[in-house]
DNA sequence: TACTCGATGCACAACCTGACCAGCATTTCG
DNA sequence: CGAAATGCTGGTCAGGTTGTGCATCGAGTA
């Protein structure tokens, strides 16, 4: 993992970067031909972006809803200032439905993203969050709608053109 | 895209799910080799995971803190009745700085995940963020520290265990 | 029992990968 | 200014991989 700041993309990285996000199965060769540049280009260019740590993954991104949780929902936690965060986050991480969770400013303590199958269904998820020890207040707001479904080409772009 | 209910993940797609997250770049023969089972297998399974939409995509996961965007806050917005939603999203939706947003329930319409360079570039993207007409109100919280970063697979298995 | 579906094993040609090389332009620096 | 370093190009090579089609086999179902 790269923490640096020296970082600069290029307009050929942001190109790529794009170019494999929207076809992700083709291969460096057809990349190459796509981009106008030799092949070996491209492979530094990848591997170099991979090595600094810009492209976290190339995994395959599940859709919870597809596996039937269409229920997301934001929770703010409430920790009990004596144990400290750690056995909460803990706990969360044995949760499958906690996607992902931040300690944050303001007046809670923690945001975590969770999933369930239905509304009926996230309030056991949230039963579950609850039942650990150190957590004295959860606040809950569902999402319903995805306004702008998570993306970072638009990031990518823009840091390109510096 | 599928929103249906009937998706059912069995053990050998959670598996095959599981080593794609960790080796993405080994291929199909790999995978069956890895996983005990002919490769026309693991070839159909892929297909149709991807054609049910429970593989969203394999495109490359981009670090926004590897390219100088260290800073992750979450902000929600209340918005202007009369005018409804849209205009706001769309001008939001032209901000890279916007990674995702949803409309949600409770006292605020709309929850926004932003980065920014730093603190001080925060300010100039909330600035930007709440130029819209028809944005009434703004409140920042700032994500301290990733305790959980995004992540899915334990969703995966506990669906395939079912 | 016959049928359908999914998995297996095999074979083929076409393709891609990783590694290597020499040449050339640009940038950096003593 | 000249030398070294860097990055891109275009090429080769062997070996592995992909997409595809096909016949077979077992399990669940009408």
């Amino acid at each position: 993992m790269n923490t640096g700041q020296d970082v600069q993309l290029d307009d050929l990285d942001a190109r790529l970067i794009e170019l494999l996000a929207q076809e992700p199965r083709i291969g460096v060769l057809e990349c190459s031909r796509r981009l106008g540049v030799a092949r070996g280009t491209v492979q530094a260019r990848l591997d170099k972006l991979i090595g600094r740590g810009v492209i976290a993954g190339l995994g395959p991104e599940i859709s919870p809803a597809a596996i039937g949780f269409g229920v997301t929902s934001f929770v703010t936690l409430e920790i009990s200032q004596r144990h400290g965060h750690d056995p909460v986050t803990a706990h969360l991480a044995g949760i499958p439905e906690v996607l992902e969770a931040h300690t944050i400013t303001g007046s809670s303590d923690l945001l975590c993203r969770i999933v369930a199958r239905s509304n009926t269904d996230l309030q056991r998820v949230i039963d579950q969050i609850v039942s650990s020890e150190g957590i004295t207040r959860a606040s809950t707001i569902i999402a319903l709608a995805e306004q702008i479904p998570y993306r970072t080409l638009p990031l990518v772009r823009s840091a390109a053109r510096s």
